[in-house]
DNA sequence: GCAAAAGTGTTGTGTATACACCCATGG
DNA sequence: CCATGGGTGTATACACAACACTTTTGC
């Protein structure tokens, strides 16, 4: 059906017995107010940070290795999205994806093959990773709602306020003060450190952390790995 | 580190230059009130069936493919749960796992080279395909709560009572029926049929089909294919 | 005293749950 | 007339959205 002497054909099983395997992660953090999404320089666009898994390790362990050595982030939170399977420059590759968030200082959290990008104007991207970003967000805003992964983009202790930037930097949108707080707190999961911070000609802010015990996330979604210990909690 | 001497070490890129790529699917039916999922005989234990994607197909499409081959099932659902790296024989192995829902009548639909097994009552199972399996039916329990999967379980004109028992063979635990029927008809996902149903001393009941333009359903979790074109929806 | 962010309550509206009886039919 | 499954309504509790003012501080 297709020809194989001009160009390779990657759906030729003689040229490519098998796929190649990598994994890409779509790394968010938040900064000033701002989602930004970790991407790294490959000619003229730019393409999500990626690797080659190993057979000794799980995916999830190639994740995590692939934001340590390239990206030199300590990830707070890894989660796999979805498999898919394309043929780029006549390379039949499956695409295992993941979806990282990590903490930015005020400054941002220095990178080292990759540069952050504001979600709100991105640059050219490779198609198969711009399907791979979007799909990513799209899950990203969903969990907000009914998970506490945005903890995860804050420092070990944080405001009320900061905890609100987040979830507006990463929904777009502006959120309910007292709503919002009445949510955080039914949820059970914080607790005050007594301490407060002041930073400005204004009242200071109380300081909370995660209530331990909680750092088991209440997700609809369970992880992988506890699947097989935990069933779906109906909070 | 390892020995490569005595056996194969599918850690050694020298023997395993690349993973082998598999696609394993956890198909359930429900029959007659009870819970199936289609199993292969595979020497001691059952397998799940599986096979093998090509290069010119997506990892959906050799799901859709593997159930058609292997199975003999034209499955009415099929979604991607996840994807794990593992070695078994010596061979590393990447797969992608899929649940699927078919409609079996009341004898159960027949397969090809697999058997309908209940899942009250399973059998022994290689240890990877039991961890698919239950993460599987966790995830299954979980969408119909807050989708429309159900109804991949039925045939297109059904009662009430026949997606009551699909909702009860599924959850393993009887639902209020007023409040069953009230949160259905809510979801406004069916019309009746005019016809009803006369099978014993009782009146007989209505049937109905699905609205067509809700075959979209509504998942919290769109598919991959959809994620580009529309945001989440909440209902 | 004023600017600036922190913090706090009430009300309505919709949604989920618990619960018991009459209806139509076949035998 | 009776056994069987089909079909219906109401009261209560809880979750969520809309909405405005007082408090504490730095300058």
């Amino acid at each position: 059906m297709a020809t194989t002497d001009q160009l390779l054909d990657c759906s030729d099983p003689l040229v490519n017995p098998g796929p190649r395997v990598d994994v890409r992660v779509v790394l968010f953090t938040v900064s000033a107010g701002r989602l930004l999404v970790a991407l790294q320089e490959q000619g003229t666009c730019r393409a999500l940070p990626l690797g080659s898994p190993s057979p000794a390790e799980s995916l999830d362990a190639a994740g995590t290795r692939l934001l340590a050595d390239h990206v030199g982030i300590a990830e707070r939170y890894l989660e796999q999205l979805y498999s898919i399977s394309h043929c780029s420059e006549d390379q039949w590759t499956v695409t295992v994806t993941y979806l990282a968030l990590a903490f930015a200082g005020d400054a941002g959290p220095s990178l080292n093959t990759a540069a952050w990008c504001d979600v709100g104007s991105l640059p050219e991207m490779d198609s198969v990773d711009r399907k791979i970003f979007d799909y990513a967000l799209l899950r990203l805003r969903a969990k907000l709602g009914y998970t506490t992964i945005a903890f995860h983009l804050l420092p070990p202790s944080f405001s009320l306020s900061d905890l609100q930037i987040i979830y507006e930097a990463v929904l777009d949108r502006e959120v309910d003060k007292r709503n919002f707080r009445r949510s955080i707190h039914a949820a059970g999961v914080l607790e005050g450190t007594g301490l407060t911070r002041r930073e400005g000609s204004h009242r200071p802010a109380g300081l909370y952390r995660f209530r331990a015990g909680h750092n088991a996330e209440t997700y609809l979604t369970p992880s992988w790995a506890s699947s097989t210990e935990e069933g779906v909690r109906n909070p």
